[in-house]
RNA sequence: GCCCCUGUAGCUCAAUUGGAUAGAGCAGCGGACUUCUAAUCCGCAGGUUAGAGGUUCGAGUCCUCUCGGGGGUACCA
């Protein structure tokens, strides 16, 4: 099945074709797809387009006549029950009760992935989100990021590609010393020893739980160990937990690229070498330059300190050369709004290494601002991404996150998110599925194990929005992709839960006084639950049979 | 100082990338369950889209300036 819009923009297209060979609209170049909005007033129908009255000044044509001599070759088309054209020149289209029904019919033929494009089969594309520092918990911000990646993940592979989950596993450098450093005084600390945290020490109450632990399995053996042997107990201690918090938000990476790695395969010598060569790499000050001034970038930066250390720059570079090194059509990374300005910089580092970088794309998110009453921060801690989770549950921080546009600051509401009533907007979409199964288990009392999937005659102007609403999935997804904005399903699952409750309240289902009608909008029920499953498993959240 | 994001109803946000009379939810008011789940539906009210200019048939959306909020501006990640 294809895309809805892009069905009728073709079949517009199509009558200008032949409006054009009739003589009533002069040859000019035609536009691959016609842009359509969903009209305001329900009298200038399902779809309009206000391409006549942008085609006006190029064809001296009124923007009326242009409408209309489409209109004339569009209205016979079964597709549409009415094509009209609207004051300034608007062409409004109507679609067919029939053309709907047989349509919605398709859905039951087709099953789950009646929505799910074609456009990409063959290809691969990898997201890479979370990718956070092994140091401590996982913060609300990366369980935003989490939730964005991985729903855009099920989106790309509902349009053909194969995608690959990928966590970029930051172990390397100074930071680590640091950990390691903070666990072995947490440590000594538990034994009793009076030593104190240094201001750059990591001071959150998980290592003091890690090092009671330590405590408890080792007693004192561990003493005389040094930093590193501690930074490899807390690293790992700290990964497997923020591994099973992801789980716990039905989120499961397919690889853990492990940072350490481009330092000892060579990738980032590598890199450094072929910057040097290209004249694009220069010391100063005992420090390594990244010239990307030469590059078009805004200044210079250093990528090796004057310590001998890297700066994240350099491996951020090598690790994004080694993503299109493995052959990735598409590659996505999902950042926080704190890495953004980094972003052309490892682009251009790409370039520079011979790499497209356009193949690579940013999906930034802005910080998430907790909001409510039982959530407020304790002295020295931070709500972490267990805490919200543990307070309001995995579909619902799921849903949350997923509201708002991605580069919008997401305040979320703990109050409204911890209620469970119709405040809450995840209910709501569930509450619909929850509706159509009981009314599916009736069903089978009066129509009996009916298997035929005739959808007939269904106009009522609820059941005209709740089938068209149904059909613009494809829609909804191809957009998501293609502007890589999740939050779209969001939407639409709450519009298309919306347009079964009003049809739910205008249109009685089951009707023993009516049979053929009862069947009818039996099948459309059947319909919708496939498209609301479809849209809530994207989500990641789910569809609960009674509530 | 400079760069990016942002400002829409009392609150939280939409608005299909420049289209028609700016839409939802919550909060407020009024209706609808002896009838498929009332976690629902229907209706009312709520606006100078922060402000001022500009671009054009047409601006919440684009350009300039002013004012608020957030983020960045490291030899941190």
């Amino acid at each position: 099945m294809s895309i809805l819009t892009k069905q009728i923009s073709e079949e517009i297209i199509n009558s200008i074709i032949l409006a054009q060979s009739d003589g009533l609209l002069p040859d000019f170049d035609l536009p691959d797809h016609i842009h359509l909005s969903n009209p305001k007033q329900i009298e200038w129908g399902d779809y309009s387009s206000a391409f006549p009255l942008q085609m006006s000044k190029q064809l001296s044509l009124s923007p009326i006549s242009i409408a209309e001599s489409i209109q004339k070759k569009l209205i016979s088309n079964t597709m549409f029950e009415n094509v009209t054209v609207s004051k300034p020149g608007f062409l409004n289209v109507t679609l067919s009760v029939d053309w709907l029904c047989a349509s919605v019919e398709a859905v039951l033929e087709k099953g789950s992935s009646f929505a799910d494009l074609q456009e990409f089969e063959g290809k691969e594309a990898q997201v890479e989100f979370v990718s956070a520092n092994p140091t401590g918990p996982l913060t609300v911000g990366h369980g935003r990021g989490g939730v964005i990646g991985d729903t855009l993940s099920n989106l790309l592979t509902s349009v053909g590609y194969k995608v690959t989950r990928e966590y970029y596993y930051n172990n390397a450098g100074r930071q680590m010393q640091i950990l390691g450093e903070s666990l072995r005084i947490r440590y000594l600390q538990s034994l009793g020893r009076d030593l104190s945290l240094s201001e750059h020490h990591y001071q959150g109450d998980y290592l003091v739980d890690l090092s009671t632990q330590l405590v408890d399995n080792y007693g004192d053996s561990l003493v005389e160990s040094h930093w590193k042997e501690f930074t490899k107990i807390a690293e790992e201690n700290i990964a497997s937990q923020q591994h099973s918090t992801l789980s716990d938000l039905n989120i499961v990476m397919d690889i853990l690229y492990n940072e350490q790695s481009l330092y000892e395969d060579g990738s980032v010598d590598n890199v450094i070498e072929i910057l040097k060569s290209k004249g694009l790499a220069y010391e100063k000050d005992g420090a390594l330059w990244f010239a990307l001034t030469i590059l078009g970038g805004s200044e210079d930066r250093v990528i090796v300190k004057s310590s001998g250390d890297p700066t994240y720059r350099l491996p951020d570079i090598s690790y994004h050369c080694n993503k299109l090194e493995r052959g990735f059509d598409l590659v996505v990374d999902v950042l926080g709004a704190d890495h953004k300005d980094s972003f052309p910089d490892v682009l251009l580092g790409v370039q520079a290494m011979g790499y497209d970088s356009t193949k690579i794309k940013l999906l930034m998110h802005q910080f998430v601002n907790i909001k409510g009453q039982r959530m407020s921060k304790r002295s020295g801690n931070y709500i972490t991404l267990d805490n919200l989770i543990e307070e309001v549950g995995a579909d619902v921080v799921r849903f949350f996150m997923l509201m708002r546009t991605s580069e919008s600051h997401l305040d979320f509401d703990v109050d409204l998110a911890r209620e469970q009533s119709e405040k809450n907007p995840v209910y709501y979409v569930q509450y619909a599925h929850a509706r159509i199964c009981s009314i599916l288990d009736r069903a089978e009392s009066i129509v009996a194990n009916d298997s035929d999937k005739v959808i007939i005659n269904l106009t009522h102007e609820s059941e005209r929005v709740l089938m068209r609403k149904l059909l613009e999935l494809s829609d909804t997804i191809d957009r998501s992709v293609r502007e890589l904005s999740p939050h779209y399903l969001t939407n639409y699952a709450r519009d298309l839960a919306s347009s079964f409750h009003a049809f739910y309240g205008a249109c009685k289902v089951l009707d023993v006084e009516n049979i053929q009608l009862s069947k009818s909008r039996i099948n459309l029920v059947k319909a919708v639950q496939i498209g609301l499953l479809r849209a809530l498993e994207l989500l990641g959240v789910t569809a609960p049979e009674s509530m």
